[in-house]
Order: structure tokens, then sequence, then C-alpha cells
RNA sequence: GCCGAAGUGGCGGAACUGGCAGACGCGCCGGACUCAAAAUCCGGUGGCCUUCGGGCCGUGUGGGUUCGAUUCCCACCUUCGGCACCA
């Protein structure tokens, strides 16, 4: 008598021996000792926990990581699987103003939810690794590696114009600002001047372009590649006819230096405040205030004459100086020289104030109009007339970026604290290493009020100077979470060290991050950091490598109503209900099952139904051949789908990074054993299809693997296919008379060409459309088609 | 405007290298079991026509290459995503 499938029951039991027989924990390398070769770092990003729940977006995400990690685990590789909490940020913060709690007390209840709905799911992570930001232990490390950041002046303060946003009074990161509003709240976000920790990301914008040894989808390549908007171009020197200095511009178009008609600058550009007229100045104090956004929806271009005149390096023309908020104060120099008749901005700008216009590239892409150069082509016409002001010192071939510094710095409580003191006397000094971490204090009003939560609270603010003794400062300041989440996955490698951030030799042995899973949004943002901080981090010495991910992936979103799913939506739809019905095994076949993991899906519970059909069929299923086929028995048809399914779904997981798919050819064999259960080979098809649904519901699995008479499936081989049941003595010939299919049937695999086209020719319905006649021209595909031409 | 991805039954999707379009699942229809229903099991299910043998059409649209195109090429349409006054 078959038991009833019980999915609770069954999946309680297994997640207990697992974690009593610490199944999905693995040892780090010892120095000295002999090392596995075949590793594997199997990362999906991290979760953040400003909800007391995991969504179906997670159960996505990290159920395609545990399927790679069982095959890959059952294959002979030594997998690392570790998970953590991206738990400081702002949403935390602001979900615990609102009610009133501690954002700790609130992060680390959702934490507790979360991890345990994890566990439920029975994923296959090793939980000994686990980490969180917010923990001292962990920021310690952040603290110092901002620290070495600074030593390396890979991190400066610097005042500049920054992102404000005034409902949540803080500075936010351009990759937050969108349509001039801020991402989160959704406040128009304002221009503000303020003194900040940037780190020089610009230092690595070339190499961050080049992906050596990695295998990332071409989209985020180009997303990072548009992101970090390289342009070659040249930098210009215009003297000022009345003043005499010099102002430099940057130029993609030297080529057309001739036909440069007037000359404009930011309005924050310095040379406005010190030397334009007052019309000019009062322009520029307006314009300037504005975000850029803003400024680019308008129709009609603004600006005003400086009363000023800059004189054309390459024919001494003197050219009116305007001052306009076309021109950004953050890309290149800040200054242009406009060239009407080959730029579209520059052409709209000379029509509203009636400037002229002077073409000098004609059809042909010659130069005219350019004196000396005229007749060039305009790509050697760069190069002649950047060589001509380079020999003047006039001017030189450069390259720009649109990647800006990251901004680091958030008037905000729930972060890591920034670890510099700030002296009268002796400046800005680090915070002694032996006295980190500098401990974010529990406060009583973490409120915003317009200055940082952490400088109201003088106990904190107030310290003795590192250097001098004198008194001094604290940085009320606390860093964007993007920090912590840039080097997380180097800290689970080596979570509980003392001494240092990580030990180089197992971080060396583990990373690269063999797959990283994980959303595209993060691909201007925490992706790039990454690369950033291990870039650096390898300048320095600290890690053997410089890419921190081999291969990316991005899973689709998942979406409900049509919306994506997600916290600020409101949409969220959490795993619990499903796994308490249907169990943790049905929830995430089903999640996979529902398409390409690579693109969003709808998701639908009523698929749910399908799976939950399919389990019961498998279960009842290896029941009745457990207790009915024989113990072994000779190769049949079953043994060869067997083979082939083994075949499809290793290739799917392993090669192709395929999920939905092995679930339908596993559902496929399932049915050919429900159709012949006594078959001598239906014992063994059936410990095929509970071995290779294991990465997918591995509670099951384990159970139906006992019942089969065998023990501990998560560490049995992955099956392997035996080549010689792959191979067919017969197939289905299909016959085609000009490309359309008449006939089909199965012949012997051993037959030669002219004998497939002999059979061909004898089949009555292939007769019928030859109409007697001759064929044009014959066609065979070997073991596929004969297709006759006529 | 620039860059990128995608358009296949009622639905999610499959078809990996140019060779049987629609695997697998959902839904729906019919049947078995049942007093009845649920569950389960069996069968059917792209459209149109049919003398029930089969025929024709069909992978966003229009062309092309090829014996043969969902797959390759050209043009276009639609949807989604990224960037965008970046000189």
């Amino acid at each position: 008598m078959t038991p009833r499938y019980e999915p609770n029951e069954i999946e309680q039991k297994w997640q207990r021996v697992w974690e009593d027989e610490r199944a999905f924990n693995v040892p780090n390398p010892v120095a000295g000792e002999p090392t596995a070769e075949n590793h594997w770092y199997q990362l999906e990003m991290l979760p953040y926990p400003s909800a007391p729940s995991i969504h179906m977006g997670h159960v996505l995400n990290y159920t395609m990581g545990d399927v790679q990690t069982h095959v890959r685990r059952r294959s002979g590789w030594h997998v690392v699987r570790p998970m953590g909490w991206d738990a400081f940020g702002l949403p935390a913060e602001n979900a615990a103003i609102r009610e009133g709690r501690h954002p700790r007390v609130t992060i680390e209840a959702n934490i507790d939810r979360m991890r345990a709905q994890m566990k439920r799911l029975g994923w296959a992570i090793d939980w000994e690794r686990e980490v969180a930001a917010h923990q001292p232990s962990f920021y310690r490390w952040t603290q110092w590696l901002f620290q070495q950041f600074v030593a390396h002046d890979l991190c400066y303060r610097k005042e500049g114009p920054v992102n404000w946003c005034p409902n949540d009074q803080t500075v936010i990161a351009n990759e937050y600002v969108v349509d001039g509003h801020c991402e989160r709240c959704g406040a128009e976000v304002e221009l503000r001047n303020m003194t900040q920790w940037f780190m020089r990301t610009t230092a690595y914008a070339d190499e961050l372009l080049e992906y050596p040894g990695g295998d990332w989808p071409e989209k985020t390549k180009a997303i990072q590649r548009n992101w970090i908007g390289r342009s070659e171009g040249a930098e210009i020197l215009f003297e000022v006819a009345e003043t005499g200095d010099d102002i430099a511009v940057f130029t993609t178009r030297p080529d057309t230096l001739h036909g440069a008609t007037f000359f404009v600058l930011a309005p924050e550009h310095p040379f406005v405040d010190s030397h334009a007229s007052d019309e000019a100045k009062e322009y520029a104090r307006h314009a300037g205030a504005r975000p850029v956004e803003e400024r680019a929806a308008e129709t009609e271009k603004t600006g005003v004459f400086s009363g000023l005149h800059a004189i054309n390096p390459v024919n001494g023309e003197k050219l009116p100086i305007w001052v306009a908020d076309y021109v950004l104060m953050d890309y290149g120099t800040g200054a242009i020289m406009a060239v009407p008749a080959h730029d579209e901005r520059d052409g709209q700008f000379a029509e509203t104030f009636g400037l002229p216009v002077v073409p000098v590239i004609d059809e042909d892409a010659k130069l005219v109009n350019s004196g000396r150069f005229d007749g060039l082509p305009a790509e050697e016409g760069k190069r002649a007339i950047v060589a001509a002001l380079e020999a003047e010192g006039r001017g030189k071939a450069t390259v720009n970026y649109r990647l800006r510094d990251w901004s680091v710095s958030r008037q905000r409580y729930w972060g890591c604290p920034i670890p510099f003191i700030h002296c009268e006397k002796c400046g800005v000094v680090p915070v002694p290493e032996d006295q980190l971490p500098v401990i974010l204090p529990d406060i009583e009003d973490y409120a915003p009020k317009g200055k940082p939560p952490l400088a109201q609270n003088e106990e904190y603010m107030n310290v003795e100077c590192p250097q001098c003794g004198g008194p001094a400062q604290r940085d009320p300041d606390t860093m964007d979470t993007f920090v912590d989440s840039s080097w997380y996955f180097l800290r689970y490698i080596d979570s509980h060290n003392d001494e240092a951030p990580f030990d180089r030799f197992v971080v060396d042995y583990w990373l690269p991050v063999s797959q990283y899973i994980g959303g595209i949004d993060h691909s201007t943002g925490h992706l790039l950091y990454s690369r950033f901080f291990v870039k650096a981090m390898n300048d320095w010495g600290m890690v053997g490598f410089r890419e921190p991910f081999a291969r990316v992936f991005h899973q689709g979103w998942v979406t409900l109503g049509g919306t994506k799913m997600s916290k600020t939506k409101g949409n969220v739809e959490g795993p619990d209900e499903l796994v308490d019905r249907y169990g943790a095994d049905a929830v995430r076949l089903c999640i996979l099952f529902l398409g390409p993991a690579d693109q969003d899906m709808e998701w639908t519970p009523s698929g749910v139904e399908g799976i939950v059909r399919f389990l019961r069929r498998l279960w009842r299923l290896v029941h009745e051949v457990a207790a009915g086929a024989p113990e072994s028995g000779a190769a049949g048809p079953l043994t060869r789908k067997a083979n082939e399914t083994i075949a499809r779904v290793t290739d799917d997981i392993l090669r192709r990074f395929q999920f939905h798919t092995p679930i339908s050819a596993v559902m496929e064999l399932v049915n050919e054993i429900s159709a012949a259960p006594d078959a001598p080979d239906a014992r063994f098809a059936a410990e095929t299809a509970v071995s290779l649904i294991q990465p997918y519901a591995p509670h099951i699995a384990e159970e139906l693997w006992g019942v089969l008479g065998h023990e501990r499936l998560w560490e049995a081989p992955w099956p392997e296919a035996d080549s010689a049941q792959l191979v067919r003595d017969t197939f289905e010939l299909v016959v085609q008379v000009n490309g359309k299919v008449r006939d089909r049937f199965e012949v012997d695999a051993s037959l030669s060409e002219d004998e497939l086209v002999a059979r061909a020719r004898e089949s009555e319905r292939v007769r019928a459309h030859l109409d007697g006649g001759e064929p044009r021209k014959t066609v065979v595909v070997p073991r596929r088609l004969v297709n006759f031409v006529v």
C-alpha cells in the first residue's frame, strides 16, 4: 500500500538530516595541504532584509543557484554556496522610523524570518559562513577597507554639487535619480554643494570596459559601457581676448574646429563668476541651481552673452563667449567650442540667438572652409588638426568619460560609520586600526533633520584627535550600502576571521565567483563597484585576481498583475502559504517551470496544480516500481529514454543554464515509465528520474531514493549518460516531396543513402506526389530525411 | 534620437548546428470511476476544408537566399528594457 505523499513531513525530516550531517557545509582549503582543483563558488546576490519576507523573485533566484549547486556537487565539484544580508540602508531606516522601532530590531527580526523561510525551502546553503553588513564583526572590515582606499588615494573628499533628496534628507547617488526625482520616495531632487567622500572609480574607467576571462551577458556589458561612456577626442585651449586667460574645451570633433562660431561656458564654470558680465552671472545663478534633467526638458535653449571673446587657436577668429545651461559643468571641461553646422544642440542655440553657421564638412565627409586642411577626409582632419595644435601647445588628444567618481557619503543613520576624525589642527585623520570598528551608536532620534542623525549625538561626535590628542569630531556621515556589498562575497569565504577581512590564500582558492546570479538592475551600481573594489585590492596585493565574477546571469523579474514584484510596488507574494499547502519541492519546481529564467515571468499560482500532480504521480509510480519491478533487467526503450534524459538535463543545466526544460524532460521520462511500469528496466528508469529531479525537489527525491533501497542521494554521483545506450538502431525517416512532409516510417539506422532513397520511393503516399515522374533532384540527410524535388 | 532584447496555439512555453513546428505543462472538450461531486485515470485539443483517404494554410509583416527557413540575410511594424543637452 503506497503511503500518502505528505510533503511537510518528509521535508522537515530531511532538512533535519542535512543539518545534522552538515551536508552542505564545506571547509576552506588549508595552506600547505593538497587542494581540490575543481572548485565552484556559487553565489546569488544577497537579499536586502527590509521586509519580513522573501518573495517569489528570491525563490526563483536562489532555487536556480540551488540547482546549480546540487548538480555541481554531485558531479564532483567542491561547491561553496554562502548567504548573508545587505542589512544596512535607507528603506530599513525609513521603515523603522515609521514603526517607531530601532532599525536593528526591525532588521534582525526580518533576517530571522527570512532565514527561516530559506531553510524551509531546503536550499543547500553553508549557513556557517553567514554574514550581515550591520554586524560590527563585518563593518569593522568595511571601515578598514575604506581607510585603505583613502590611503591609496582611491577615496577622497571633495566639495561639489550633489543630488539631495529633500524628503529623505540625504544625498543620493546618480543611479537613484530618475527623471530628476528620487527613485525611492519620488521627491524632486535638488542640487546642493557639500563636502563628500568619493571613490575614485574613474581611475579604473578604461579597465572596467574589459572583461578578461569573464563570461558576462552582452547586455550587461553594453549597459556598463554606456554608463562609463568613454569617448575619444581632444582638449583644446582657447585664449580669452579680453583677459589673456586660457580656457580648455573638450571635443570629439576637432576636425570641425574651423566651423566654431561661438563659445559656451556652463553656468557653474568658475570663469563665469570671476569674469562674466553681471547679466551673465545673474543667469548662471538661476540656471546652475536647476537639476540637469529639468534643463534638458526645455525645448528652447537659453543663454546670455558674457561680454567676452575667445580666440580660435587655429585661425585667430574672435568668438563670442556665451553662458548657457545646455553645457554641463561635470562633463568634459564645462566649456565647449560651438559648431552649429555640425552639432544639433549648437545649431539650435545658433538659431535661437541668430549666430552664424559655417559648414566645414561637405557631403563627401571632407573638410572645407578649413584653410590648409581643406580636402582632408574628416577622420584624417581630426588627427592633422590635433597634431597642429599640439605642436603649438594649444591642444592634445584626450579621452573623456561619462562615468563620475562614486559618491559614498550618506547623511543618514543606518549605515557603516565613516572611520575618520576631523581635527582642526591635523585635518582628516583615520581612526587607528586598533580602535576599529567605530561602533554605530544606539541613538534615540534618528529621524533626518537636515543634518546627519549622528551629528546630533555629542557623545559620539566629540573625540580626541588620534594624532595630537586635542578635541576633534567624528565624521557624522555613514557609507553608501554599495560599499558593504562591494566586498561581502570576499568575506563569505573567511567570515570568522578577526585578524583581517579575509585570508588571501582561501580567497584566491575560491574566487573569482564561478557563477553569479542576480538582477540586471545592479549593472551600473553593485556590479561595477565590486569590480572596482577587486581591481584596487589586486593592485594592493590583497587578492590574486582582477575580476570578482567569472560568469554572470540575470534572472528575469517575477511579475504579479503585469508589474515587477517589489516591496515598493506593494505586490509581494511570499512563499509561505504555498509551502504550507503544497510543500517546498512543489514551490521550487513551480517557480522554475514558469519559463526561461532570464525572461520576465508572470507568477500564476495555478501552475502549482500541475506540478503537484506530477509529484504525486512520481510518488505513486516509484512506490509501484519499487514493489513490483525486477531488481535489474534487460535494457529496453526505457533505458534509452533514461539515458537521453540524463544527457538533456545535464546539458541544459550546466551548459545552457536553462532550468525549465529539464523539468519537462523528467516529466516525459516519468510519463513513459508510467506506460510500462512492469518493464525490466523500469526500476533503472525510475531511479534515474528520482536522481535527476533531486536538484529541483531534493526532499521527495531523497525519500523516494530510500524507497528504491538507496541512501544519501544528496551526495550520490550525478548520473552520466551511457553513450552506448544513446545510439539508436532504428530511426524515423521523414520523406518530403518539394520540402513538404509526405510520409514517415521507422527504418534501420544501418541503411545506406541509396537504400534510404529506395525505401522512400516505395511509399505509396510519396509516389502519389511524385506523379509517376522522376525527381529532378534528391536530397538525403543521413539519419533524418529524404527530400524529392520535382 | 542612440544602444539592447523579444514577437510561435486559448495561456506559459519547446524546437540546441538550416531538416517532422507546437515537446512539457495549464486550460478546455469527451469518457471511466461515483447516487453525485472532488480527486484520480484514459482519450482528444493550431486554423480552415474533407468524399474521413487526406488536402490547404500556419512561428509579427513584406521580400530574399536555399531542395528545405521559427532558425540565415534585407526592409518594416509592435512590445519591453537601458541611455539621453555627455560636446
